[in-house]
DNA sequence: TTGAAAGCGATACCAA
DNA sequence: TTGGTATCGCTTTCAA
């Protein structure tokens, strides 16, 4: 293993010399600092994190608290992790896996043992039990949702409740007066996770604004039970010629199942995803979507806490604007 | 903070008696192991990670170097990745995640700068790039995968040779005689991942063997892919009645497609999956499957990576049996 | 512009 | 059965 003692030798220099010239807290000059660099270079020196830690009390890692659940979101569980990695990355972090199921002890152990500096918490429910202890624990926090009552933790989210209203108004404003909403599954919205709870108040209030009549239930990921949610519709509600779909695991099954029961989209039924743009552009029908931009959440969410790490103020709420982008699935109703 | 120094003055014993009642590496008496024990924890004492890394020289960390990218098996990386992380916590390992595309440089980055003591490396290729780096770096190392030449690295996987002999065996022994697999997207293919590459050549052998009439494609994971595969099967090959599907993306669509085309399952054709036991039993018709257990090859995985720890042996090779279930997608074809 | 040396908080060897 | 202390590899203060 090669230490700063054999650069510094190397070097011709102390090794305290080699330590200022590789964090740039000293000035040095023009000679020996590419001495020194040249030494890194040759001998293919990199600091012991743990020794670098220790004396300088900063480890340069953040926890990443993830559901590891096979919930809703699976696909967009993995942008997110993999943008988080990347833009830590790029900050010189590193990502400490903290599993859901850790609970609130994961973070103090991680917390307590100076493994990390910070910690990023995703799959945030509106009364998260976990937020008392994320308040009190001292750790540098950003949570990925907006729960009720955030305190002085910094939040950063698609603004969900101002897309559930964009996607209402926007089959509004095709001329749709009867529209429904297929949610996410209906153990999401038991335990109330917040970009559920929030997209379904917002389709609410979008349909209160425009006084359209609206009507939403949650749907399980699975083929029967999107084809059930359709069939129910159809036979209650026939006057529906809008569909919000929030549920990316159904969207095939939707379409599929639509055709099969002899509705043609958009001609006879407009579709709104909220999904990430890939997978509106990938389905049978490019569909008209808000975009769930997995990727900018996780960037934005690092740099968060670079700032918070930085000392550079307080607690601050992010919610990013929706983005509606009109596809196939969507056009004005046919008897409108 | 509180440091062992607290913890020794609140016992009343030196620093290095409470290490020791910590490790359990000294025998210690009844009576101080008790004191420091409350002194632990009336004080809530956690020792400094990187103190403890630094001076024993083990952090008490494995990198997981997982492809956080959209491919076939998303359901089925998290599924690993959860019982990867739990199993490690059992061992008392943190996680440290290092992303696919941080390559090389990433495990020589966490190696040289002491981050972990040892690496677990997700979807491998059969020629993979990175293997010659894996073997010459030092770091102890279980591939999740089958390459084509380990060395002297430990390997954990379904046996998915086998998986794919035993897939056409079972189709064999009902009656069918020819059949067709569909297999995970292209790319797959291309870059050669091993469960894929494995699997397709026990299929061509379990054919062999059998002196069934046998075909495979690559198949995409959009729906479209899925039907344009099924349409083109249809009518380039009326004969087969046996389809094994090594794609979990598209298992909903193939039955739904299959229905649509008038053919029934599995009085038509039968259908065996590749895929997770739940994915399975949820599907429209509850498939016969060959069990993908993501979460047995975690656990076995971290297991390995203990031994080599503990400097117990040298690498293996361990390839779990399939385990086939009958349900309700296959059955004796119609003309047999 | 540089070096010497005192920590950082543990572990583990050497004594007693 | 226990304590003292050198040590791990770095950062950072104090001096020059």
């Amino acid at each position: 293993m090669v230490t700063i003692a054999d650069v510094a030798r190397h070097a011709g220099v102390s090794s305290s010399t080699v330590s200022y010239v590789l964090s740039g807290k000293r000035t040095i000059s023009e000679d020996t600092r590419e001495r020194v660099r040249r030494a890194v270079d040759a001998l293919g020196y990199r600091p012991n994190a743990s020794a670098r830690a220790l004396a300088s009390r900063r480890v340069n890692a953040l926890a990443l608290v993830a559901p590891f659940r096979a919930d809703n979101n699976v696909p967009v569980l993995l942008e997110f992790v993999a943008s988080i990695a990347a833009a830590a990355r790029e900050a010189d972090l590193d990502v400490l896996l903290v599993t859901q199921e850790e609970g609130d002890e994961g973070l103090l152990r991680v917390r307590d043992s100076a493994l990390v500096d910070a910690a990023l918490v995703m799959d945030l429910e509106m009364n998260d039990a976990r937020l008392p202890m994320l308040r009190s624990n001292g750790l540098p926090c950003v949570l990925i949702g907006y729960p009720e009552d955030p305190g002085q933790l910094s939040c950063v989210d698609l603004d969900l409740h101002q897309s559930g209203v964009r996607a209402v108004e926007h089959l509004a404003d095709l001329g749709h007066r009867a529209i429904a909403m297929f949610g996410s599954p209906p153990a999401v919205y038991r335990r109330e996770s917040t970009y559920a709870v929030r997209f379904a108040s917002g389709f609410e209030e979008g349909a209160r604004r425009r006084a359209i009549a609206a009507t939403w239930r949650p749907v399980d990921q699975s083929h029967e039970a999107a084809a059930a949610a359709i069939d129910e519709l159809l036979a209650e509600r026939p006057e529906v010629t809008g569909i919000v779909v929030h549920n990316e695991a159904i969207l095939p099954t939707v379409l599929s199942v639509l055709e099969s029961r002899g509705r043609r989209v958009p001609d006879d039924i407009s579709i709104i995803a909220l999904c990430p743009t890939d997978m509106a552009e990938n389905q049978r029908v490019p569909l008209t979507n808000i975009a769930v931009p997995a990727g900018e959440i996780g960037r934005v969410a690092v740099e968060m806490l670079l700032r918070r790490l930085d000392g550079a103020g307080g607690a601050e709420i992010r919610l990013l604007a929706p983005e509606l982008t009109e596809r196939s699935s969507t056009s004005a109703p046919r008897n409108a």
